[in-house]
Order: C-alpha cells, then structure tokens, then sequence
DNA sequence: AGCACGCCGACT
DNA sequence: GTCGGCGTGCTC
C-alpha cells in the first residue's frame, strides 16, 4: 500500500501555514514517522528543505502526478528536532491547538524573526557613485531601483522590514543590486551574551557542603541512575530548606556524565544571588534566559546550546524548549507557580511539558517545592514520581510561629482598623528593636466576592461551591455557571447589615501603617511602584539594605527573596484569595499563606507570623497556620473527589470570544446544546455557559463552558467533535473557539 | 520565504 | 519586436 506523509515546510512563514503531501519512498516507509524531520524538493525550483511530518496516511488528498517525494530523513540535527517537533505535535493533541502553534512555541530557533530582525541593507558605494547610479536609474525610469537608492544616501543603512515595507522594494530588485556591487544586505548574527553573564569572571568553584537531608536526596537519585532511565522526583521542601544546592548538586552530576540540564524557575525568582550562584558553580557553560532577553539573543543562547557550548540553561517556561543534543535532567523549581502556564495558544503547563519531553528524551525530571501542586503531589501519591521532603531549614533556622488573628473577634471587640490588636503590637515591638516587617496583603481574587464582616459568610454558588462576584453593586453572579442572584443587604445566616466587598489597596494599607507608626520608614511594592526598568529588583535590595523598616506588597513580595532581619510577616485578608470564583482558590491560599509565612525568620533570630482572616476555621487557613502541607493535601483532595475537579477528574474549558455579543450569545446556547447531547452520552459533565471571570477584553466578549470528565481522552473526543461543528456551522464565522485543559 | 511567470514600458 | 524590470501568485 502507497504511503503519504502529511509535512509542514517552513513554520517562519504565515503564508506556509499548511501542510504539504508528500509521497514516502520505499525504503522509509517502515521507519518514517510523525515528529521526523525530512527533507524535501520544494516549489517549482525543487530546492532542498526541511520539513515536519506531522501524519502518515494511506490516502493521498492532491493528484499523484503533483505530489513528490521525500528525498531523506534529516541527519544533521534529526536528533534534537525530531524529539522536539514529537513533542510538539503531543501538545498539539494534548493542549488542542495547531501544528504550526506547536511548532512555532517549541522550536524558536526556525523563527527567523529573530534573524530577520537584524537584517539590515547598506549602501556599498560612495554618495557620489550612488548620486550617479540614482540620476541613471532615474533616466531609465527604473522606479525601485531610484526609489531604494534615494533611501539609501539619506541613510546608508536601512532596516529590511523598512525597505520591504515602506518602500516597497521587492527582493528581486535586492539581488540585482547586490549582484551589481551597489548594496549589501547582511544578517548580522553576532551571539549577544546577556547582561548577567558580562561583568562576571569565572571564579574558583566553591563547594556547596549538602547537610544530611539534602545529601540523601543526591544520594538516593543517584543510586538508581543507570537502572532506570526514565524517572521523576518530587521534592517538598519547606521554605528555606536549601533547594537551590540539591539541584546544583544534581545538575553537576548530569554534566559530569556528559549530558545537559535545564532548571526551569519562575520568571519572578529570577534574583540575582542566585543565578550568581550558578555562574560560580558552572562558569560559562551556563546560559540564563529571562523576560528582558530581545528574541534574537533568545535565539542566539538556543543556539549556543544546539552547538553545545553550554551545559546548562536556566529559565522560565520557555527555557524547557533549549535544544539540548543529550537533554539529561530538567529540574522545575516551585513547580506549584502559576507562571508555569502560558497564557497564550497553546496553552501548555511546563511542568506536564516537562514530563513529556523528559519521557522523549529519556531524561531525569525533578520538581520542587515548599507547597507543591495537587497534581504533583497526587502523582507522587499514586507512585509515579519519587517523593523526597526536606524538613529542615537549611540555615538551621526554626520555622516561624504562627498566629491567626480571628477578624471577626476584632469586629465584636470594636476594632474596625485593618489590623488586629495583636499585629499592630507585633510592629510596635519590631520597630522598638530594630528589625524588620513584611506587609503582605492579599490581592488575589479581589474581583468583588461579597462575605460577611460579623460572621465571616461568603455568598455562594449553590450548584458550583465557588464563590459570587458582585457585579454593578447589583446582582451576584457565578462565573461557572451563569447562576445569578440579587445582592443582599444583609447576611442571610447572621443577618448582620455588614456584608459587602472588601475593597483595600497597598496605597491604603501604607497610609494606615503610617498613621499608626509616625516614624516608621515604609516601602510600598506593587504593580505601581515596580513599573519602571527594574524597579522590582531597586526596591528589594532597598529593602535588604535596611532603608526601611516595613514593606507592604502584594504578592510580589513573597516569592524567594531572603531577607535575614525580617522577623514578623503580616497577611492581610488572607482569605481573600480563598474566594476566587475558582476551584483552585484553596490551594492558592493555601500556597500563597505558606510562602508568606516562609518569609518570617530566615536570619538568626527567630520569626512570627500573623494571617489575618475571617475564615480561621477554613481548612486553607488553618492548615497553612499549623504549617501542615498533609493535612491539606487530605481535605482538598476531598473537595476535588467530591467535585470532580483535577487532578481526580479532567476538566476542559470551552472559550468563546466575539466582538458581536449577540451572535456571541445565540452560538453559544447552540454550542451548549450540542455539547450537552454529545456530552450525556459519554457521561461527561457540561457546565455552563457563562461569562468568563472577565467577560469583556477590547470589546470581545467572552464566554466560557466547562466540561468534566475522569477521563481526560474522553474530553478529547468531545473536542474534536466540537471543532469540527464550529468548522462546519456558519454562526461561528465570527466567533473564536478555543479549547482549554482545566 | 523563494522562485518562475507574465505583464509592461523602453529602446535597437 | 525584443529586452529587462517589477509585481504576483504558487509551492504537495
């Protein structure tokens, strides 16, 4: 039986996004398959490319006669492309999005952009010759040609996107001139090293000692190296536990055999100590990417490490694409961040990214984290990955204590202030001895729940336990599945008249701090205030340095900064983020209050904590208090059975978005009953539709469904039915349909 | 993107 | 008529 491969030729180009049939010769036919790289006859020239197979059928879609044949399988980086582009097309089945996404998220180097960017067109010629070659070209009535060059003796030196742009000159008319001497177009392709790496000398590698915890680890993954060849590791280490030294240990031994590793860290954590650190340890074979990064030096540290110049590469998500020839070991640090999930289509998840390219390249993966996902832990439960935890601080350190401040005991005491009794007598103390405050105030979810200030009530979903948002000061509304009730004037369990939202920003927090304390000195970090070039990194070391006393932020502030004289953090509303109108809203809190926590007490001297609430009893809070990660691990995982909600059940998010929100509206009733026949057959849950949390961006609308199935391949089925639907029904020519996992 | 094709204006 | 530049459209 004739074969026929499916291939995509060039992802760089738009107009190429779509595949090419081709036939497979005889001899590949048993080895050839989806995720090789091939080269391939092109266009009417037939010149030699490389393309991605992305299907192998036995059907041919364009007449024989046109179609040609697959000349080879791609030797030269075949290694390296082939496992990427395999890992591509997984996420386009897994995360549900098009090859060419795939290809474009996972293979940066083929983005010529990068290259393109720096491509410039520069005049060869005196200004006298080319004056000539203008009046000559002017006589010949050769208009791009006089056009370019006039360009070109205001300014010798053009941008190419300038020149086939604005000026409209086409490449044709490039080669002539260049053939004729008179320009030159150049890629420049000089490897930018970034900034970090600059104004730092190699130095003597100093020896990190591993205390007995970190050292087992070590031990413990390296006894079982050489027998199995895949294998994941989770390590729960509380905050301060001394990560960071277990993974340049570990990472120092796949270099040692000969492979490579990349450490995936979220954008944020990105300090400067500690990728310091790193370049001690590892010199200049290390390369660290991060968001300041332009796309062309991206490129160009990608490519350092496809010609292996580099053992090491050190990120955030986008890091886990380097093209490493002998991947060995891909580490994710604070796994549970949600920074790990891009925004944008696809939208993949790092960490399960991680895993899939661990288990194509047959490579170590190990995740850490003081608060580690529910996905991460469950697997860890259900034995697929190895759990490690490290118990100890690694300074020596005593976790900090914790107290909970009950609000609602405030109010009965007739405390209104935003601070409980306790924590402004904690400041007062801190302040009288010299050390230093951690202001944390929990911003997450602010979109308006509505709880009750006497007996801590949240309104709620009665169909979806999430909490209602209170739109217009009206109506509240549930985000999963459209439910809606009047708001109300009083606590339907209490009947206290104080219900409402609660609405307090940093600006405030710093003034009331202020107003109490006259003389202590206080920086504010927030969105605002860290908007400028660096201004994060400014206010941190200011903060280090002791300039001031107290730092309020939001959560900014808790993410792996070490600050040794910092002995009390307060949280503000910690139950705040606990009323996000989404089923992870407990595992945030519980993560987020964790870490704040963790901030308290990194020096010497010992550290408190205060989390304020109104919900004490609320198994996030009071777990996140007690510092006990098992417990709360027991009871979400409860809720996540009872519900069906992952990592127990699957759920797939249906996005719609239209500028029309009627069309928006009427496809998507008809989407929904569609959904829902397809749905009840295959036992999967349909919830929805209903206004996505934003409901409006630029004019969009946006609605979203929710489907729920143990199974996550039974989703997927619904997906592709549903795709093609919407491909095939009129009504969704102006509507985008997106599918999402979770 | 890169290539050939075919149109169109200029000049032998 | 022919030559060569320039935009257009196609690539399994």
């Amino acid at each position: 039986m004739e074969l026929f491969a499916d291939i995509i030729v060039d992802i760089s180009c738009k107009k190429l996004d779509q595949t090419f049939q081709y036939r497979i010769p005889e001899t590949l036919k048993s080895s050839l398959e989806p995720g090789n790289v091939v080269e391939i006859p092109f266009g009417r020239g037939n010149r030699m490319t490389k393309g991605y197979v992305l299907r192998i059928t036995d059907y041919p879609s364009c007449p024989l006669e046109k179609m040609k044949w697959i000349e080879a399988v791609a030797t030269d980086f075949a290694g390296t492309d082939s496992k990427l582009t395999a890992l591509a097309l997984w996420m386009r089945d897994y995360y549900g999005c098009t090859a060419v996404q795939a290809l474009r998220t996972v293979l940066p180097f083929r983005q010529k952009a990068a290259v393109k960017e720096k491509r410039t067109v520069t005049l060869q010629v005196s200004h006298q010759e080319a004056q000539q070659k203008l009046e000559l070209f002017r006589h010949k009535h050769q208009a791009a040609r006089a056009r370019l060059l006039e360009a070109l003796l205001e300014d010798p030196m053009l941008p190419y996107e300038v020149v086939t742009g604005s000026l409209k000159i086409t490449p044709s008319v490039l080669r002539a001139l260049e053939q004729q001497k008179l320009i030159s177009c150049e890629h420049k392709q000089v490897y930018r090293r970034p900034e970090l790496l600059q104004n730092l000398g190699t130095s003597a590698q100093d020896r990190v000692i591993l205390n007995y915890e970190q050292q087992e680890i070590v031990d413990a993954i390296e006894s079982e190296w050489e027998e199995k060849e895949i294998a994941s590791y989770l390590i729960h280490g509380v905050t301060g536990s001394g990560k960071t030294a277990v993974y340049m240990e570990l990472i120092a031994r796949t270099v040692a055999r000969g492979k490579q590793a990349i450490l995936l860290i979220p954008e944020i954590s990105l300090t400067y100590q500690n990728v310091l650190r790193f370049y001690h340890r590892f010199g200049d074979r290390i390369s660290v990417l991060h968001s300041r990064l332009s796309q062309a030096e991206r490129y160009d540290q990608f490519e350092r490490a496809r010609q292996g110049d580099i053992d090491v590469m050190i990120g955030p998500r986008s890091a886990l694409f380097t093209p490493f020839q002998k991947l060995g070991m891909i580490i994710v640090d604070e796994e549970h961040e949600t920074s790990y999930k891009s925004e944008q289509v696809p939208r993949y998840h790092a960490r399960e990214t991680a895993r899939k390219r661990a288990v194509l390249e047959g490579a170590k993966l190990v995740l850490g984290s003081a608060t580690p996902s529910l996905e991460a832990y469950y697997e860890a439960q259900m034995g697929e990955s190895r759990l490690f935890t490290l118990k100890e601080r690694a300074a020596g350190g005593m976790l900090p204590e914790v107290i909970t401040a009950d609000m609602r005991e405030e109010l009965k005491a007739g405390n209104r202030s935003v601070f409980s009794r306790i924590l402004t007598e904690k400041i007062g103390e801190r302040l009288k001895r010299g050390e230093q405050v951690m202001l944390f105030l929990n911003r997450r979810g602010y979109a308006g729940f509505v709880s009750c200030r006497s007996c801590g009530h949240v309104m709620k979903c009665p169909h979806c336990d999430v909490s209602l948002s209170l739109h217009q000061g009206r109506r509240l509304v549930c985000h999963y599945c459209g439910y809606e009730e009047p708001a109300v004037g009083k606590c339907p369990t209490c009947g206290s008249p104080f219900i409402g939202g609660f609405k307090v920003g940093t600006q405030q927090v710093v003034e009331l701090v202020q107003q109490a304390f006259p003389n202590a000195r206080i920086l504010r970090m927030d969105a605002d205030t860290t908007k400028g070039k660096d201004g994060h990194a400014e206010l941190l070391r200011a903060f280090a340095q002791r300039d001031a006393d107290i730092l309020v932020g939001t959560q900014m502030i808790v993410k792996g900064h070490d600050f040794p004289l910092v002995t009390l953090v307060g949280i503000l509303a910690a139950d705040l983020s606990l009323n996000m109108s989404d089923y992870e809203a407990a595992e945030r809190t519980f993560q987020l209050l964790t870490q704040a926590a963790g901030r308290a007490g990194r020096g010497k001297m010992p550290g408190e904590v205060v989390i304020q609430t109104y919900e004490p009893e609320h198994y996030a809070v009071a777990c996140a208090a007690a510092q006990d990660y098992d417990s709360f691990y027991e009871q979400e995982m409860r809720y996540r059975q009872l519900a069906g909600y992952p990592p127990l059940g699957d759920m797939m998010t249906i996005h719609c978005a239209s500028e029309q929100e009627q069309q928006l509206g009427l496809a998507v009733t008809y989407l929904a009953k569609f959904v829902r026949q397809l749905a009840g057959r295959r036992g999967v849950t349909v919830i929805g539709p209903a206004d996505e949390t934003v409901s409006k961006v630029n004019d969009v609308y946006r609605k979203a469904m929710y489907l729920k199935h143990a199974d996550f391949k039974v989703l997927t089925s619904v997906k592709n039915i549903v795709e093609q639907y919407v491909e095939m029904n009129e009504g969704f020519k102006d509507i985008s349909v997106q599918f999402e996992r979770r």
